[in-house]
DNA sequence: GTTGACACCGAAAGCGCTTTCGTTGGATAT
DNA sequence: ATATCCAACGAAAGCGCTTTCGGTGTCAAC
């Protein structure tokens, strides 16, 4: 069941139905319409190795999904994917997944692409601080978005939540709860959001005329773990915080489970404020305070973004959206106790 | 570049060249190394939609990414997909995710495939008690690998754990501990391996000659919410159970919050145990009992099934695989504590 | 010397599309 | 009447590979 057949069954060209089924304006109407009845009725389909050999367009974006480690929230890739999946397949196109294993592997692919055209376009993610990818795909012209931005971001294409004013928000928040102690449970600051939150919650600080002390700021591994081992390091501080602003939900979890390990309550002598707005959240005892970004929607708008950068040729700098992060109000965030903080260490 | 100027370059004919990229048996080691060596230099790749014109073969996986309803565990997608993307790497395959919205887009994918052969291979996951994909994937002829059993896959290649097993050995354990009025939060029993549990749970209770009592059974939907009115559900009983076997670990959270809600403590008055093994099951208060499927190979072992029955040849019957998943003790299975059950309805 | 077997390589025909270029016929302008 | 233009379609040349078929040269066997 090829183009061939078709267009004997119909008495016509293989040049005409393939015109008429890519809706081609040399085709008259009326035989548009005769050849894709025909078409669907013989259930012919065609084939994409072909059309893509001929055409040089591969109507394919690959998406580099990170490495499942544990160390982020894995919940939000699968969402991110059926978002894509979604709109591509609207357009007829498909996605294929990479999983880079290393910078190494993750570079090789990309010249594979650029050589072999495979792919139309590119979506990344997790980007670094300073992320090398930038400046490479850039070289080998490759069309691609980024989901987050990178100091090398500034004519690429991107979404990203606007990191920096989300944790100045929160510490904010804090403040005007009535505290005074506010530590950050940050990552390794590689990575560029990493970097991001923890300005803006020493900013946060600033504009309230509160002095960061180096102390409250954690550098944690992005697990449940590491949350936990950074409360530790809070509470057996001399002086030790009445609330933490976490860079994720899970380090918030983690950092809860120390409290609790102390005998403290989440939200009552420490107050705990997590980042991503995970369901999970929603079930701990007590609920885990927030700060939610919308991420409903951005698999489609990166598809929609690397679509109209392959196809219309719109340049990058076109595309760079910054969303903003709501804070969702649950358990764990609310004014000082009296009684706290009384001092652990040696406890 | 392309095959003929790595071949004009070494004087050599396309054929050649071809073959002994391919390593074919017509073709010396000798010129296959000068070839291999040129071909690196050059950085050449084939063009990888010419090759699959060519051949015939598709050399990619497609595989059916369960929709991100909230009902499921969602990092167990992404290890799975980890996996795969792994095992494929090495062959040189490469991995398409297909997210149909609807049973029949399912199908029409289905029937795509199998007239263009873009892909050559299927693995699909979430298998219903009966499951209408198997007999059409098998007419279709198309090389399949489900995650999960049915009743149509007698004849086909699956991996899957021993849920059946799985429950009557849960349990059983909480019979050990003491418990003699003992629920089961399952799911809809469409599902296969929801209807499977269900039927372990009960014949766990039947070999201790305990009559199951279908009060005690909770359908609900797979999510912390669904946890949480079944659970609801159970302590609303005359006679309210001692312990709870819960299908999924998010159910059995948004059961632990249902307990919480009525003063109680997860594995003080009310036994939990969940499935599946999640992370974040550590770090509740208490942490969360569960059994544990053992999922880190079982992206790459889905992968190197149908690559061999895509490949070799092989018979779907030959490679059926069942694990058994293990009991996690952690905080929430303990002996029933005196002073409960105490009736609550109307409380 | 002839035959066969074998190892190694080349010519050429596709795979199923897209796309350039050309052709046809009819409508319109001159 | 001729020239011009446009709408609608066909012929044919690729896209970059794989693979069939055949050819050459060498070596052992009879």
């Amino acid at each position: 069941m090829n183009l061939n057949i078709v267009a004997q069954h119909l008495k016509l060209s293989e040049s005409t139905v393939s015109r008429a089924l890519n809706d081609n304006k040399d085709i008259s109407e009326d035989t548009k319409a005769l050849v894709r009845k025909a078409a669907s009725e013989l259930g012919y389909f065609p084939n994409p190795h072909a059309r893509r050999l001929a055409s040089g367009k591969a109507d394919r974006i690959a998406y580099i999904m990170p490495r499942s480690d544990g160390q982020f929230n894995d919940s939000f890739v699968v969402e991110l994917m059926a978002g894509m999946s979604e709109a591509l397949d609207s357009k007829g196109w498909d996605l294929s997944v990479l999983v880079p294993s290393s910078a190494e592997e993750e570079i090789q692919m990309f010249q594979k692409i650029s050589r072999t055209h495979y792919v139309s376009g590119l979506i990344i993610s997790r980007t670094f601080e300073r992320d090398f990818r930038f400046k490479i795909l850039q070289e080998l012209k490759i069309p691609f978005v980024s989901h987050g931005r990178s100091t090398d971001s500034a004519a690429a294409a991107w979404i990203d939540v606007d990191n920096e004013t989300a944790f100045s928000d929160m510490a904010a928040h804090f403040i005007a709860l009535g505290h005074r102690r506010i530590a950050h449970i940050g990552g390794h600051e590689s990575y560029n959001f990493s970097a991001q939150r923890a300005r803006g919650w020493r900013n946060g600080l600033k504009q309230a005329g509160i002095t960061v002390d180096p102390d409250l700021h954690q550098k944690a591994k992005l697990s449940y773990a590491g949350g936990a081992v950074a409360m530790q390091n809070l509470l057996m501080l001399a002086n030790p915080p009445t609330a933490v602003c976490c860079i994720s939900d899970h380090v918030a979890i983690g950092a809860s489970r120390a409290l609790r390990a102390h005998g403290l309550v989440p939200g009552r002598e420490v107050s705990v404020i997590g980042f991503d707005g995970l369901e999970i959240g929603k079930w701990l005892e007590p609920p885990l305070s927030t700060m939610k970004q919308p991420i409903e929607s951005t698999g489609q708008q990166l598809v929609e973004i690397i679509i109209n950068m392959v196809e219309n040729g719109d340049t990058p700098e076109k595309h760079q959206k910054l969303y903003r992060a709501t804070l969702v109000r649950r358990g764990t965030d609310n004014p000082p106790v009296s009684g706290w903080p009384k001092r652990l260490s040696g406890s």
